[in-house]
DNA sequence: CGCTATATTGATATGAATCAACGGTGGTGG
DNA sequence: CCACCACCGTTGATTCATATCAATATAGCG
């Protein structure tokens, strides 16, 4: 546990190795993962220096390099480009979670969980290795979930999450076990997903 | 329609008076609102500088300050503090897109509506006002919302919105008509829409 | 060995979508 | 002035996806 929901966390943690969950935590017990962190990616920037709005929980051994949030905020004062760049990850930050709000918003059980896996399959694949999609198909990637999460990220049950994998591994599409993921038909999950949208075929208006 | 989804918008506009939505748009024809745009508030600065991935369009009659995005980057580059105010915006942009994400995926129909009006209302008010919340219970307040734009910002149908509305109405929590929103039972009504748990009551893991 | 977390499966309940029809309303053009 | 039309909201009947409840199996772990 990095940091819970009230804390006041005054870092910055940059994660080098290992995975870091971001979840909203509910009176009802419930929660809302927002956010897997994998690699190269940190952890407790989105606060206003006050109690942190959200949850940061290691899902296994992690790795990184911790600053104190003056600190790197002083330092973005002076380098224009630091600042610059951390506007420009806040911004994509703000554009992922559009993506997750859209999954969560406006697809069934099966495109939302083929929406999660083919993503953190793509963020798992250096970028040097794309274009060989087929490649890739079939090759088993450690992904350390329990449906669980799947679940409280895609905001489903954890029964039906078991329930509709299990159906996407009868379906040819992908198969998840243990800890291991293995995406088998990335074009009919990548459909599934339904990407955005070809903006010239919509009538605008 | 300032832009749409897939164009190239080389500009940020700050919204003076007026509203905007943001949404994307599926192939199936339907669509989510990531955000209503509020006079003070940013449209078109989430984008890596290639094509928009969201559409933005005016609700009523916008007046604002229409920017060039090279320039108003050439400025941050140049001056630290703005850089700075632009990535805190960015970060907030962030948290407001988290708390979408946990109402659309953990609330029920009359909860993610709470949450959507409660929020529109509270941007409305000015900041001058807080405390006097009583004071503005019953007050009319206008929001140019038909009730498909609070279905597709919520994730639900419109036919589903109108019955959660009349029932909301009989259950005196509060009136929406013609673009006129009343706050009746604000207490329940933020019940409902289930602000942050409060962490210190929640046993850690 | 029993513990706890995880996954699976079945039966049932429920919230929301869908399909369909209809009424009001404002705008537009004849 | 009226006829028409597009959009919006309402309501009812029905279907469907997902939640809920419950039982069981399995595996890792101290």
């Amino acid at each position: 546990m990095l940091f819970c929901q009230g804390d006041v966390w005054d870092h910055v943690l940059f994660i080098r190795t290992g995975w870091v969950q971001i979840y909203r935590q509910f009176p009802n017990g419930q929660r809302l993962i927002l956010r897997f962190v994998l690699p190269g990616e940190p952890v407790g920037l989105e606060s206003d220096g006050g109690a942190m709005p959200y949850t940061a929980e290691t899902m296994t051994a992690v790795t990184g390099c911790l600053i104190g949030r003056a600190g790197f905020f002083l330092a973005c004062a002076r380098s224009p480009a630091l600042a610059r760049g951390v506007a420009a990850l806040a911004m994509r930050e703000t554009l992922v979670a559009w993506d997750h709000l859209c999954s969560v918003g406006r697809q069934d059980a099966r495109g939302r969980i083929a929406a999660l896996l083919l993503d953190l399959h793509r963020r798992l694949t250096p970028p040097t290795e794309r274009e060989e999609v087929a490649e890739r198909e079939g090759a088993p990637v450690r992904v350390p979930l329990t449906q669980t999460h799947i679940a409280d990220a895609t905001g489903l049950t954890s029964v039906h999450v078991s329930r509709t994998l299990k159906r996407m591994r009868q379906e040819r599409l992908l198969d998840f076990h243990k800890g291991e993921l293995v995406i088998l038909d990335s074009a009919r999950l990548g459909a599934l997903a339904q990407p955005d949208a070809p903006s010239v075929t919509l009538t605008p208006r």
